[in-house]
DNA sequence: ATTCTGTCTTTTATCTACAATAGACAGATT
DNA sequence: AATCTGTCTATTGTAGATAAAAGACAGAAT
């Protein structure tokens, strides 16, 4: 295999939603839009369509012929991109499998272990190694720095300038920059699961991410954006590995979210930087207890 | 070719370096470990080396039978690893050549164009895309997004935040720290080449990186460490590039880092900010206008 | 006049193969 | 006892090939 088709097979299935509601689907470039792939993929999907009997396809005219079934998906295992799979298969060997710091990464291991081809597995090292948590030695083997306490203060560290500054800016966004109203939006949703925390507190990982990038891209700086990609899939994993007080953890934290919230909305400089400190303190601690 | 031997020649360059006053060679694992190179390397050198009458060579035997001569080197061009050609060539387009933002950049024709494959160029993207220079569609191709004003502005942004807390963490050093004694050959080289300024101005950009990357390895902080390879790429092509005035240019900044120096060795926090501070300033100037 | 479709070309993503390089181990040498 | 050499194996770096996906263009349909 060349190429895996899972862009294909994933708008295929997010076509199938669009199907749903629907008698009939769009032109093809308007397809290709709301589904964020090219033409020919577009029409590869209607030809898997018709097909399979969900449409009768003629030139201009696509008439839904049946309502989808659970049956005419692809299953979720075959839409995930190979850099997402190498990528999960990785975080999950280091952050759960006792891999001790100064261990060696094996290029062609990694693949046989994922099934896939080395190539795919270097491309994949090469784009993390900016994470900070593995060092090539050139001809030779990776190493693994690991996810020790050092890391996490490093990274803190840079985050904390990088999160103080980017807030400052906020507050001198002009009034009708959308971030605003992006930010009442992201407050209200905070109350909404706040409101039904024991149900809902799973959700604040996803929020926790869209807040603090809001934040970080109010500094207009690549640099500082960028940085806030290696924060969130730290964070990202650590949820997903670390569920102690995870209820307990979340609304603590969502509680200093609204209270950083509304010291931004206050426009008041020094407002700002004291909320903002008192949350990013205790992501801190709570990273650090998780790691040891 | 699937590799090319540039390692190999590189180190047999390097090794009749070592021939020159010597009547005889170390053994194989040391040879190894002054070359940086395995013994399998070391092994492949020492049979050319014989071939073409250098050594005489037996077990541990390795006697030299003559100096080498100019003809006995590899040409230069044959010993610098592909990744350096790629970014070299690269470099060249993008600083140089027309390269307007926005521009698409293609995997296969850079590729053809600097006579490689196409899965070295890709790596190289990906490893150059840190850089802020480069963005990628995915499924598409690559875009230029430029070195302009607002890239200068936003790396020098947070270049400066790294910078004043490295020189900051630097008057911490304990005193016995290997960083004092690095500062004091530095000042002294800054000395040396100030008072013959008018033929040795253009060992500054050496200079001027080595120097930086010490005050930044004062952070003991990885990311801010790494970001100096951002940094030190930029001035050193840009240095390449833009060579007007670079004499009166140079002899300046090293005037500042002599000042920045010294208070870094006062320990003096305030000193320390005030110095590091004029002289990223002027830095940032001498960047911008050169854009413009 | 604009937007769409049919068809074709170009480019990317990925696999496989292979030479260069690193590295391991046993027996030889000091 | 420690270090070295001979030999062998494993891994990396790179090229080349191929299916998937993007994209260009002319003619057709609104």
């Amino acid at each position: 295999m060349a190429k895996q088709n899972t862009v294909f097979k994933d708008a295929f299935n997010r076509c199938l939603g669009l199907l749903e509601n629907s008698d009939s689907l769009a032109s093809e470039p308007e397809l290709g839009n709301q589904l964020g792939v090219s033409r020919t993929t577009v029409r590869a999907i209607l030809t898997r369509l018709e097909e399979i009997g969900l449409i009768e396809w003629s030139k201009r005219r696509k008439a839904v012929l049946r309502k989808p079934s659970a049956a005419d998906y692809f299953p979720t295992e075959e839409t995930d991109s190979l850099s997402e799979i190498i990528e999960r298969s990785f975080m999950r060997r280091i952050l759960a499998g006792g891999a001790e710091p100064g261990m060696q990464i094996n290029e062609l291991e990694l693949a046989r272990e994922i099934g896939t081809g080395t190539t795919s597995v270097r491309e994949f090292l090469i784009r993390f190694s900016r994470f900070g948590l593995i060092e090539k030695r050139p001809n030779s083997h990776w190493v693994l720095k690991g996810f020790t306490p050092e890391f996490a203060l490093e990274l803190t560290e840079v985050r904390e300038m990088f999160e103080l500054r980017s807030a400052a800016a906020f507050a001198h966004l002009p009034n009708d920059h959308p971030a605003w109203a992006e930010l009442d939006a992201i407050a209200a949703l905070h109350r909404e699961i706040l409101a039904d925390v024991d149900n809902r507190y799973r959700e604040f990982s996803e929020l926790d991410e869209k807040f603090h990038l809001l934040v970080h891209q109010a500094s207009r700086n690549r640099f500082i954006v960028d940085f806030y990609d290696i924060i969130a899939i730290v964070f990202h994993y650590h949820y997903q590995w670390n569920k102690t007080n995870a209820r307990q953890r979340n609304a603590r934290a969502m509680e200093e979210h609204l209270a950083y919230i509304e010291a931004l909305q206050s426009r008041d400089p020094a407002k700002i930087e004291g909320a903002c400190r008192r949350h990013l303190k205790s992501a801190r601690e709570t990273l650090l207890q998780s790691i040891n």
